[in-house]
DNA sequence: TCAGCTATTTAGCGCTACTATGTACCAGTA
DNA sequence: TACTGGTACATAGTAGCGCTAAATAGCTGA
């Protein structure tokens, strides 16, 4: 990952992955895997891990161990109400940023 | 400023600079000025100082004394070069980004 | 038995924004 | 003259986050 993604992602990545647990819950390696998935080419796993880590001493999450018949069992995450809320703050944080991008992008100030 | 503005500017002010200075020369306590106007309300002076110190180093810009009727001497920097190619760089990694964010938000994974 | 995939954890590092403070130049004013 | 306030820059120390790297552990198939 260069290095202006790896700075970048400081803020959205914690979003990201709240948005993805707004839709189903999930597990670490899973989100790990999908982001990957969608062109996050070399997220680290251990990033993940200590992201879900974080969000979970925050209460924004509930937790749940499951075991799997392909390994150890799994931490399911899911998002709870007040993980909920901070969401949307993130997205009215994002879409503030976004929108001052958009129009430096454009406007070339 | 929210925590979450804090973290999601690492790497996306850099940027929003670089994204000044290419529309024209500027200096730091205008650029501070320009983007609490904006909206940024608290972003720290010393911040952007901090930020122009590294970009220069970087040899992202090319910096000149002019003197002030009213203070002391600014330092005007303006883009160079390799800063404008740094700051396309910045854009495609801002775009990939902005592109995965948006899918979640409407798709919700 | 051992390689390889699944799955999680954690210590230490580098980078960036913030806090706080200090320096310095200039104009207006009491 | 002294003082206030706006202009302008610099920097030491702190906190937070993503990355690196390495370890642990369960399961399956060769």
């Amino acid at each position: 990952m260069g290095k202006q993604m790896t700075e970048m992602l400081k803020g959205t990545l914690e979003g990201i992955v709240l948005a993805i647990l707004s839709g189903r819950s999930a597990y670490g390696y899973e989100i790990t895997a999908w982001l990957r998935d969608q062109g996050f080419s070399d997220i680290a796993e251990g990033t993940i891990y200590a992201l879900l880590v974080r969000i979970e001493q925050r209460g924004l999450v509930d937790v749940e161990k499951v075991p799997s018949d392909k390994g150890p069992p799994r931490k399911v995450y899911s998002l709870n109400d007040q993980g909920r809320e901070y969401l949307e703050e993130f997205w009215r944080t994002w879409s503030f940023l976004a929108e001052r991008l958009e129009q430096l992008r454009e406007g070339g100030r």
